[in-house]
DNA sequence: CTGGAGAGTTTGAATACCGAACTTGGCATG
DNA sequence: CATGCCAAGTTCGGTATTCAAACTCTCCAG
């Protein structure tokens, strides 16, 4: 995650991005719409580029010129901005209610994601999921083991004052 | 989005809130666990209790401690941060594979998130997707037009100079 | 009364970001 | 030919964040 955070974890990269999916592709078209300062949006989109999430491409000679399309990399990252998009719709939508309605060519429908278990298809909570260590598991700073779970600490100690 | 992003658009609140996932809960161990600098830790929780993405709770007195658990609003953001970590998974990680695997209680198996359809449940995919303005619809500089359209302003000018 | 947790604050130097202006290549107009 | 315009950047000086390291404060323990 932290690798991933490298790329995207950043004010205004998430928000090209989701101007990448609005089919936005042109440098002064992102620099209007978002805001953001010039000298910014062409280190992001290096960067971008660089990770190959986008591409550029040339859309006409004489002059030259660029657009910016996602790849594949770059269009794998659609859930992560529809979680994002949706969260913002439920916890900080106007009174006036969400600004995009998103619909879905396979059913027709205005709908929202939900994320499932790739397995049995039920959606996914936080609670109902428990992690172990994968084949690539670092053994970092005090993984939460037993004994760092909440209050351990202060039961061991506890115990280690009562004996 | 732009008020989502604000609150969990930086580097460090997304792995912040990825070990609170992981069940990490005091000032101590997110310091030592992310290797961030403890005014910035201080000043992201700060942040994250004041948009009520966590409260503080004392977990003993004397001398009185808080620690830092995620409210509702905190857990809905799991679909985004699990979305985050599986993209990692698949573009990010190393020759031996993931760090960690995931665990569903309800059947038991690994698995991976995966982003559905709330209407027909298919996967969603960003090619299958439309946007539409919604109730609260900004009329924003160039929202995506058709004229705004892959090479439209081009093909507007040519048409202009063959009238 | 010295030492050690735990949860922060303070401080000065290094980085990143901002707004505004400048550059470059190629038309188009007068 | 000179001027102006467009798109996509780059340069520049000043402001805002972030960093590493040290300090504070409250308690308890020996």
């Amino acid at each position: 995650m932290a690798r991933t955070v490298s790329v995207i974890g950043d004010r205004w990269t998430l928000l090209i991005l989701r101007d990448c999916f609005l089919r936005v592709r042109r440098f002064e078209d992102f620099q209007e719409r978002l805001g953001i300062t010039r000298p910014i949006l062409a280190s992001r989109l290096k960067k971008l580029v660089d990770e190959f999430v986008l591409v550029k491409v040339p859309y006409q000679q004489r002059p030259l010129r660029y657009e910016y399309r996602l790849t594949q990399k770059g269009l794998d990252l659609y859930p992560i901005v529809m979680a994002i998009v949706h969260w913002g719709d439920v916890y900080m939508a106007g009174k006036k209610g969400r600004p995009l309605l998103h619909t879905h060519d396979l059913c027709g429908k205005d709908f929202d994601p939900v994320m499932v278990c790739s397995e049995c298809g039920e959606p996914l909570m936080a609670r109902q999921v428990h992690v172990r260590p994968g084949p690539d598991a670092k053994s970092p700073r005090h993984l939460p083991m037993e004994t760092d779970l909440p209050g351990a600490r202060r039961i061991a100690k506890d115990k280690a004052a009562a004996s």
